[in-house]
DNA sequence: ACCTGAACACCGTTCAAGT
DNA sequence: ACCTGAACACCGTTCAAGT
């Protein structure tokens, strides 16, 4: 049941999180004679998603971190697309919605949920680039997206706004958690800081005389930023400001929708 | 020269952009006996992956739509990614730069600008999955970024803030333009109209008893948006709605820097 | 200068067979 | 119930050889 085949042919539901494809036996619980179950598959994929990447992760290679054959895999997914969908979702598990709840108003709920969205991003660079690719509809994603949605319904916004206004803030953190993820990753894999990686970037691209036209009007920016401080504070700063710019954004939409309702109710009255 | 293998050592440096890996011969020019050269290598990628994906993109498919062995490829690119940043960047030249200059002020360009880029998301499904894995520094990705940039720099907001604003904006719509272009394509892919989709998705979604919980939250906001039009009128009306929130909140920033340059220059005098 | 055949070292997945 | 070996139909890329 629910073989590869089967799935491809009904995408809007292609989702191991969904009946139709769900399979019985093996769901979780106790693992077998080798020791084999999914969350050992789970978490020693994302160890390994997290130390080389997409590119690497293989069933074989999964299987032999396992010590085990790639055909014992089966057992317990249907594919290797189940796995990562199984990886993706606990990795939206570890943002803490503990810390949401506890702060105060939907300012600080929204940069709670921000920072940690981002920093999830950040530790698993993989993810941003296979997110699209899924529904994102397991109990983690759900729990959060749920969260999302209530910390900008608070805001005030009329209900037919936020899904807009909450595609505007997340999916710029998303945007945001992916590129820095992608630096940091390049950085690392190049074996040098952040600070030096960024240094030795902007020299690569000067020396480049096609960038010469285009790139000036930036190269006052990019000066800039170095002499305020650290790779990793900039990344810091221009998140927290470009918070600041929706929150205030947010902010003006409520004022007009409360301004055009009140509008609405002297015209009727 | 600059072999896959090369390219590895110097992630700083791969693109096919830059002088390191750029290889003199075949560059461009006269096609071979076969009628090969790079720009037919990379129209033709372009259409595959419009029409069947990234995953289904091979380098003997596409020699084969070639009529042509996968070998031959290889003396026009280095690797397969080499095609992938090729098609890529040509699909920035999409992005239609005299309607942007056309534009009046920064709010009217930002917004072309991100009509435009959002556009050509949607037409290349496959291009949100692939951006985040290469510099994107190609002309007309350079191009782009330079229009980008100069737009939100005439808001007024100190050139510090700059960047981070520009993120703000074009990170919501890269991920929007994701979402939408994922959207359309699944729903096209299981043979659906978007608003058939729409409607058996969340039909789908309400069956499962694990999303009563979270799901009930959303629910009236997912019964409310279909009143008020199709799916792609939705997507137009949201995608507004979120640039009224990231211009207000540009704006919003712009007088207080200007409100604190004031009280600096009145501390000082 | 341009293109090919054969080969290498991989893939994901199926299926029948083992314990 | 759980795991494996062998096999199928693919990959990207290299290299020596063709024209």
């Amino acid at each position: 049941m629910a073989k590869a085949a089967d799935r491809a042919k009904n995408p809007a539901r292609s989702s191991v999180w969904l009946e139709t494809n769900k399979r019985s036996r093996a769901a979780r619980g106790g693992s077998g004679p080798a020791g084999l179950d999914r969350d050992r598959i789970v978490v020693t994929s994302i160890r390994m998603l997290d130390e080389e990447g997409l590119a690497k992760l293989s069933m074989r290679r999964l299987a032999t971190e396992l010590n085990v054959t790639a055909m014992s895999l089966y057992w317990y997914v249907d594919t290797k697309d189940d796995i990562i969908e199984y990886a993706l979702d606990s990795c939206y598990g570890e943002v803490d919605l503990a810390a949401v709840l506890a702060a105060d108003g939907w300012r600080e709920r929204v940069r709670v949920l921000a920072l940690e969205y981002r920093r999830m991003l950040v530790r698993h660079p993989w993810m941003s680039a296979v997110a699209g690719q899924y529904l994102n509809v397991g109990p983690h994603a759900i729990a959060v997206g749920g969260e999302i949605h209530k910390a900008i319904r608070d805001s005030g916004l009329p209900v037919s706004r936020t899904p807009s206004a909450t595609s505007a803030v997340f999916q710029f953190v998303y945007g945001y958690g992916t590129i820095e993820g992608q630096f940091s990753r390049v950085a690392q894999q190049a074996g040098m800081s952040q600070d030096d990686f960024y240094t030795d970037s902007i020299a690569a691209f000067r020396e480049e005389d096609q960038f010469t036209g285009t790139l000036e009007e930036m190269s006052e920016v990019l000066d800039e930023r170095l002499s305020h401080g650290s790779v990793d504070e900039i990344w810091d700063r221009d998140f927290d400001y470009a918070l600041d710019v929706l929150i205030a954004g947010i902010e003006v939409m409520v004022e007009r929708g409360r301004a055009e309702a009140a509008a609405e109710r002297g015209a009727q009255g």
